[in-house]
DNA sequence: ATTGGCACTCCTGACCGCTGAGTGCCAGAG
DNA sequence: CTCTGGCACTCAGCGGTCAGGAGTGCCAAT
């Protein structure tokens, strides 16, 4: 079906394309890659390929395009691994290494993620579901009124401060804080319910109330509402990208979309392997003119995701060193402190 | 020199201009609005104001546009305020009474400028150096670090996880934050540095690097670094608002400089009067073709600013009114809960 | 001071024909 | 059966021309 040459001249094509965004004919692709063969052969090969639907010509005089077809078989088969250069090698490290906080390393990462590609970065805040509790902490603010704090072996810190149906004792709290303690250290937030789903009755009566209170906190605050923190940059690249105008407000909207931004990370759960998402493959209506490529991060296991966006039109090889780079380095980062 | 009707005509200008976003000539000027003369009479005033550089023609034969000096001319003593519709205050209060935490109010507050303007959207974070200390906590995590927790009475919480010199034994932290606690509950945060610069001095020997570490986290990380967090919203509006293209890029840029963000609202100070800074008035390279229309809030003196930018052909009278009224709201909500 | 009239400017959109890039097809060569 | 050169065809883009219209500035009259 399709032969080696053909392939070849889609490759050729597709880099083509992404260069110079203006449809590639026939004469220019002999020209600029060594195909050794006559633009008119390469016309058959075209048309063979138009016929496949992986390429397409914007109208009848035109040169082709690639199709999200096109360019998912180049990200599958054709590209090759383009390693990064030493550059942008110490770009990565001297923009990551003075990073102190959590906070720090996401916002670093992704504005450094969206200089590399000229794209669209997005870093998911490490899941807290995934994390592990460090350490749990009670402040005592005013007789019925605490703060729980929450810090996660991959740094993250979480805090909710919590009205009392009744007003409690300092050592009151100090016991609660030993119980929550107790239960949840060094256990995954997953797991946080079920190590508590049994606190109430365990407990003196009087206490009861408190602790279901505290719980719901703990469950509801902590670990859904929380995942969803996302960081974002590089939306000026949109326009760089020559985005057509028309297309670029659905894409903006998007990105204000917290939800939608999890979505595009979520799948991303493997730390090993790249996912890239092509037109019209992505689910959010919106984004069907653009690609996503994302991965997850984390030592070992992921703690989140993070990728960048752009035109369908990206440079596909380039994008996905960059995020695999910028993924290993968030990892070990947040796998050292721990 | 610019007698009472052609005042009225520039403000009927700069009226009809931001609606259509056309040159406006003089003849729809006499058709639109009730100006009792002819269109002869207008060209006239038209010339004038021309003269003055309140407006100016894009070529010979279209109508005029104002100049930035003619929409200062207009906010200043033109346009009257434009009181929110009830429908407005209505979603007002229901997008800002659900909000428990300070994230979510300043989050909601956001998005809802954004919705009610249709432009760019900018809150900033109550800032700490303007708030007074509710409590502070140190969480012994390991023996060598710990957790500094700082609460504001504006509801923002920040911590900073401290690398200690030496280990410390859980007794040595109870009456550190026993010392903190005294020093900084209840005084405003400007005034950390100077309640804090004799501690070293008065305590045990053995503590002095222990207490100099943790001032140096207080003042640098506290005080200084957390003033800039701002929450943005509404950057698809820039696309609405017919933004030339070429003009987009270097506002898109700009807006994710959280330095330039805080320029822009760091003049605003002062909660009862709104400032309005129009085209070349701004400072900031690449926003010269936007207005920016802030305010400060906050209960009595000012936590923070807001405010929304948009293309200097924008709706000034609804912009003011809404940031205005948003601010008020916010400044309640944070008076509030303290 | 205001107004109607008038000549002038020049943007806009439509129409036209040319050019060039690119294609598809075919017949011939390897 | 594959490749190639040749050739006719298509059509977007570009520049030029032209008419229409919106808007202006100026002037003389009220």
């Amino acid at each position: 079906m399709l032969d080696e040459r053909k392939l070849e001249v889609l490759r050729a094509i597709v880099e083509d394309f992404v260069a110079t965004n203006e449809p590639v004919g026939s004469k220019h692709l002999v020209e600029r890659h060594r195909l050794g063969v006559s633009p008119a052969t390469v016309r058959n090969d075209m048309s063979a390929l138009e016929d496949e639907g992986y390429i397409v010509a914007p109208h009848t005089s035109a040169g082709r395009v690639p199709t999200d077809k096109g360019y998912r078989m180049f990200v599958d088969q054709l590209s090759t691994v383009k390693p990064l250069s030493a550059a942008e090698r110490r770009a990565i490290e001297s923009f990551l290494t003075g990073a102190a906080d959590l906070d720090d390393v996401v916002r670093r990462s992704v504005r450094l993620l969206a200089q590399l590609t000229r794209q669209v970065a997005v870093v998911q805040y490490p899941s807290l579901s995934r994390s592990t509790v460090r350490h749990v902490e009670l402040v005592h603010l005013t007789p019925n009124r605490v703060m729980l704090v929450m810090i996660t072996d991959s740094g993250r810190v979480e805090q909710r401060v919590v009205e009392l149906p009744a007003p409690l004792s300092d050592e009151t709290v100090t016991d609660l804080r030993a119980l929550l303690i107790a239960r949840l250290a060094g256990r995954p937030l997953s797991e946080a319910a079920a190590a508590l789903s049994d606190l109430p009755g365990a407990a003196a009566p009087q206490l009861r109330p408190v602790l279901t209170t505290l719980m719901t906190v703990v469950l509801e605050t902590l670990v859904e509402k929380a995942e969803e923190r996302v960081a974002l940059a590089g939306t000026a690249n949109l326009t760089h990208s020559a985005l057509d105008f028309p297309i670029m407000r659905p894409v903006l909207e998007a990105l204000e979309e917290q939800v939608v931004l999890l979505k595009l990370l979520g799948e991303a759960n493997d730390p090993t392997t790249v996912h890239v998402r092509i037109g019209e493959e992505n689910q959010v209506e919106g984004l069907r003119s653009t690609s996503v490529v994302s991965i997850g991060y984390g030592p070992g296991t992921a703690l989140g995701g993070l990728g960048v966006l752009g035109p369908t039109r990206m440079d596909y090889a380039g994008s996905i060193s960059a995020v695999r780079a910028v993924a290993r380095y968030v990892g070990e980062m947040l796998g050292g402190p721990s």
